[in-house]
RNA sequence: CGCGGAGUAGAGCAGUCCGGUAGCUCGUCGGGCUCAUAACCCGGAGGUCGUAGGUUCAAAUCCUGCCUCCGCAACCA
């Protein structure tokens, strides 16, 4: 009977395309998949998205669609950016899912029926324009920080978890077991969390709608993360009235992928939830460092967000596998850039890796017509090296795996790789070919390269799935030969099959070359895509009316300061003819005051006033963004103080 | 004093828990090789380990102060 091992990761919030940072999440997910399959676990893979909340009802609300509607698409789109990069995952679960909400539903009742949650009420100060709640700390002189408008004390009838009664025995589960990794963020979580004592957690909102209704309490919806974080035992057919066989052969999660911004939730709240269930709670949770898009400089002149679907285009999606897998360690965040993916790609995956397929491949033809030959089993000193590296390297594969050092295990494989390499130098084969007398040694050579490769085919299947098996075509390794029991020694079984075609694994990027063609893609893409609009938002069409609402005036900056105590924002004082507006706008990280005064700029004068830190807001300035870059829209000399602008 | 992370060769990182030859990848320079994807292999140069003190026979590593950078949070109408 096989172990099983369940491994999650967080769903994916279906209100946007995710980028190349969830990506990483979910291809490092899967690679521990793959390597805990590979070692004969009964794995099971669960992924999916989360598309409950406020958010998303006001982005299809926007897109003018049903929050369903929209879901649908996003979710999909999702679902198909996985499936692209080879995602191996058992199942896809939607919090939309019948079977989900039912069981959420369950979940709550219980929780209330055992005293776990009890009615109470929110209070706060309620702004009414904005139908929202916000904290003593969130308002700001009294007014909404949404709209400006003057909010007042209230309350609301909410539903709270008593999450204060299981915190001793959350804690004490903490402390007995290796529960959170990296440690680090285990011990945040006791430091700021469990220590000065757990708050208890609203758990219903009635502000909004979309999400799972609470069955005894109309208008309240269950808070989205006990609706989110649920999803990981209903998947498996969890339901408090009575679980499926699924839910019993895998439950506890031997393993929660997700990122370290909610660790909270997964540490905090979900185990106390399971703990009130009675259920068993997670082997561990893995808050991963996050992907950031290069310097500071390279996404502000580049200005772009990197997506997966376009990375593949461009280098394949093994190339992107392995650049997150390998680049990203475990503790500190990550960086992509272009010329970091060229980089490494060239230099571990063309060179390295593909080279030496390649030469090892072009010599069996050459000295043996295609025939991998057989090993006489009589050892030099480079041979016996080139055996103890591929030993040890798969050992100390499996100790970084086992612990999810991913990025160190890929530098491991890349280790035998060069030893592979080196091999070749030393024994240099082609002397051997030249003198009739030595063709067993050379044979011996080849096999014994035959079976450094097959070695790392295996290792890096988890990786770079796709690569692993065009090495198995070339080299006529059968699945056998890629059982993981069967590699570490050299038992030669490939011996006497003809080479496959030899195919390029990856082709060197000359990195002018890339830059240039990007340049001219981005040029040919400009125009119909400006006319098709972003196709995950459509673009409302308005009236003219609509745009005459809008009043625009041309306004000189008289005064310019900062805000104290603010770090984005900045005070203006603008002549606009008739008045002077005081406006505060957020271009500090952009402008300093000097390159304001005495320029000329549009204003919105009829934009609702607001205050912003405490400083009355009277008009918004024009300025024009794209990714990082805020330009202010400045007006030549010669434009008039109060002109209208239409 | 909001919370947190980080300062080690030109770049990116490991080493710090458990003090004792400062290591890896990329780049660079020189050499070798010709089987191979201008690839591969070997060697060199390059670091007072942010800073000032302290503990010690000995500090990148332990303790204290300071400086700098970066996230998050609070404000981008």
């Amino acid at each position: 009977m096989k172990n099983k091992f369940y491994i999650t990761t967080a769903i994916a919030y279906a209100s946007k395309k995710p980028h190349i940072g969830n990506i990483y999440e979910i291809i490092l997910t899967d690679a521990i998949a793959r390597y805990k399959r590979m070692r004969g676990f009964d794995v099971f893979f669960l992924t999916g998205t989360d598309e409950h909340g406020q958010k998303i009802q006001s982005y299809a609300e926007e897109s003018g669609v049903s929050p369903k509607e929209y879901v649908d698409k996003v979710s999909s789109e999702i679902k198909n950016i996985w499936d692209s990069f080879n995602i191996s995952y058992d199942k896809f679960i939607r919090t939309t899912d019948d079977y989900h909400v039912k069981a959420v539903q369950s979940m709550f009742k219980r929780f209330y029926e055992q005293g776990d949650i009890y009615k109470g009420a929110y209070e706060g100060q309620y702004c009414t324009p904005c139908e929202s709640f916000w904290t003593e700390t969130q308002v700001i002189d009294g007014c909404c920080p949404e709209c400006g408008a003057k909010c007042i004390p209230a309350k609301e009838e909410a539903y709270f978890f008593k999450m204060s009664k299981y915190q001793d025995k959350l804690l004490e589960y903490i402390n007995e077991n290796d529960f959170i990794v990296p440690v680090s963020r285990k011990n945040e979580m006791i430091n700021n969390f469990l220590k000065p004592g757990l708050q208890d957690l609203c758990v219903s909102r009635s502000s909004f709608n979309w999400g799972i209704p609470v069955e005894f309490a109309k208008g309240h919806v269950v808070y989205v993360w006990l609706d989110a974080l649920s999803n990981y035992v209903t998947a498996l057919g969890y339901n408090p009235e009575g679980s499926g066989e699924l839910y019993k052969k895998y439950w506890p999660a031997d393993l929660h992928v997700i990122g370290k911004d909610i660790v909270r939730f997964h540490t905090i709240y979900w185990p106390v939830f399971l703990l009130a269930l009675g259920e068993p709670l997670p082997k561990k949770v893995l808050g991963h460092p996050w992907l950031l898009f290069g310097t500071d400089k390279m996404s502000k002149s580049k200005g772009n967000v990197l997506y997966g679907d376009d990375l593949i285009k461009l280098f394949g999606v093994d190339a992107v596998r392995y650049f997150l897998l390998s680049e990203m360690g475990y503790y500190n965040d990550g960086s992509i850039t272009y010329e970091a993916v060229i980089k490494r790609t060239n230099s571990d995956l063309a060179n390295t890796l593909g080279n030496l397929i390649s030469r090892t491949a072009a010599m069996i033809n050459q000295y043996f017509g295609g025939v991998i030959p057989s090993n006489s089993g009589r050892d030099d000193d480079f041979s016996a090296t080139l055996k103890s590296v591929s030993k040890k390297t798969v050992l100390d594969y499996v100790n970084l795996m086992d612990d999810y050092f991913v990025s160190d295990a890929t530098e491991v494989v890349l280790g035998l790789l060069k030893a592979c390499n080196k091999y070749i130098d030393e024994t240099t084969p082609w002397t051997l070919w030249k003198d009739e007398s030595k063709r067993e040694q050379l044979a011996d050579v080849l096999s014994n390269l035959v079976e450094g490769i097959r070695t790392t085919a295996v290792i890096l299947l988890p990786f770079i799935p796709q690569t692993s098996e065009i090495i198995a075509d070339i080299y006529s390794f059968s699945k056998n030969d890629l059982d993981f029991g069967n590699i570490g020694e050299f038992t030669y079984p490939a011996t006497g099959r003809k080479l496959g075609e030899v195919k390029m694994l990856f082709a060197r990027i000359d990195e002018k070359k890339f830059f240039e063609g990007l340049e001219k893609d981005k040029k040919q893409q400009a125009e119909p895509d400006n006319a098709k609009g972003d196709n995950t938002i459509a673009e409302s069409i308005i009236g003219i009316d609509d745009f005459n609402k809008v009043k625009l005036t041309v306004g000189q900056v008289c005064e310019c300061e900062p805000v104290p105590k603010s770090d984005k924002l900045l005070k203006l004082i603008v002549d606009i003819g008739t008045e002077k507006r005081q406006v505060v706008s957020g271009i500090a990280e952009y402008y300093s005051p000097a390159d304001l005064i005495g320029k000329k700029l549009i204003i919105i004068t009829n934009l609702k006033p607001i205050k912003l830190k405490g400083i009355d807001s009277n008009g918004m300035i024009l300025a024009a963004s794209s990714g990082d870059e805020v330009r202010v829209v400045f007006v030549d000399d010669k434009t008039e103080i109060g002109s209208q602008v239409r």
